[in-house]
Parts: C-alpha cells; structure tokens; sequence
DNA sequence: ACTATGTATAAATAATACTTTATATAATAG
DNA sequence: CTATTATATAAAGTATTATTTATACATAGT
C-alpha cells in the first residue's frame, strides 16, 4: 500500500505535474528544467527525487550533467503520466515550454566552432 | 490542473485508500466504517470529505445516517478506484472487513421486532 | 592544480495536512 | 420536550512535506 501512495502522492503537488509536462517532449538536464520553470535547482532537485523514487522518471549521468527521462517500464505509471499529460492543459505550462525553448537555444549557440560543449547556464557571466 | 492535483492528493493517504476498499462492498454509514476502521469519528468524517471533494464518493442522507458509495461518475476517477481495489492487497484490509462484517451483524440483530431500528453504534449500553 | 559549473544534500524554516478533543447540529426515541 | 444517537465542524496540537539558504561533491575547462 505505501507504494501506491508514493505514487499517487508524487503526482499530488504542482512543481511535479509541471516537470512531467516539460519531459513530455523528450529527456532535459536538471539546469534546463530549473530554466523552463524559473524555480531555483536544489527545490528543481528535490521534486524530481520524489518523481524518481515513485518511479516515474529515470536518470542518466552524462559529465556533468544528469539527464531525466520519463521512466515508461511500469504500465500503469505509464498510464498515469498519460492522463496527467492529456489532463494538464498547455496553456497552463506555454510558458515553461517557451522558457525551456529559449534556453535550449541559447545552450545551442555556445557550442561553437568545435567540438567541446561549452557553459550549460553560466550564472556569471 | 488543482482538481487534478487534489484527485490524486486524495487517493495519497492510507486511511482514504482503507475506505475506498470497504465501499468496494457497497454503500456504508459513517458508523459502519468508524467501528471497521476502529478509529475515531472525526477522523473518518475528515477523510470521507476529503474523498467527496475530490469526487470519488457521493453521500446520501437517510433520516440520522448518512451512507457513502463510491461515485462512478467520472470515468477517469472509476479507473483509478479500481486500480485502488486491484492493488491494495486483500490481506491488509481482511481485519477492515472481519470487523465490518461483525458490525453489520450486531446492527442486524438489534432491529427486532417491529420495523423500527435500534441504536446503531451505542457508545453507552 | 585551480576555477567554474551542474547537481545533490543538509539544516533551518515555512506551509500543509492530519489528528485529537470538544462542541454543534439534526434526527429519532421515549 | 428531553435524552440519545449519528455526524459534522471548529480549534488546537502534531506531523509531514515543501521551500530556502548554504554547502558539498563531482566533472570539465584552463
């Protein structure tokens, strides 16, 4: 029973829903979910802890950066981030999706000329 | 994306989910689930409306009781019901439900005679 | 090696949710 | 009309969860 209440409790809380919507589209580092929703990392950080360990996402290190996914191995879970995603309407996240947007296209100028990634999101510049 | 929120936030708690798998029997009083419960009226009243709020069970008024069955309106929240009932194991509620049963007994034999019922959960003999 | 970056974690605080105890309300029985 | 029963609600206390601020850790760039 408690594993079904983590379930449920992971999905009770707003900051949480809204990650879920920004994963729809694909796999982000925490930087560009703390960008998207303009919230600071460590609370970013604790939210997607609760996502994981109800086991709806999943995390993958890649250098620095530790990339979410949606966790889809769990059928219901699954079935579950379906109806949050068809029940949350997008105007309610346009903003987190044109934010995520903007700094996904910003990291991508800084890759320049070689190879090397550059700064992820620099807070000085 | 609060009424979904609160949709969830009322199946992420272990006393709601108890209740949802004794209404799974039918409709019951208040009385019916404090003494299968075994725990204190406010408590279960406090529960039972936060699983009103959030749409999974309907009460209906009959003379001094008030009898609550769980509200198939909604198909969204239908499913979730049944994926309570499907997953919280039998087990952890067979006490819920032995004490239910002995309930309705005793209720049963205190209606004698005429048509008139007796107390129903006298606190004092 | 040194610095900056991305992320996690810890400690303190704030906000929510739950529990208890007491009381109120409504209905029925006597 | 009074006492009793079923339930709700309110107020106070407790526990859980979320937020903030600060710091630690790991990795990459120089």
């Amino acid at each position: 029973m408690d594993e079904l209440i983590k379930t449920f409790k992971a999905l009770s809380e707003e900051t949480r829903l809204r990650v879920i919507k920004l994963l729809e589209g694909g796999e982000l580092c925490v930087c560009d979910i703390v960008a998207a929703l303009e919230l600071v990392q460590p609370k970013i950080s604790f939210h997607l802890n609760a996502l994981k360990e109800a086991g709806f996402i999943k995390d993958r290190k890649q250098g620095k950066w530790i990339h979410y996914r949606i966790d889809d191995s769990d059928m219901f879970k699954r079935f579950l981030i379906f109806s949050v995603l068809e029940r949350v309407s997008d105007d309610l996240v346009a903003e987190d999706k044109q934010r995520l947007d903007a700094f996904l296209k910003l990291k991508e100028k800084k890759v320049i000329g070689t190879k090397t990634k550059k700064k992820c999101c620099g807070r000085k510049p």
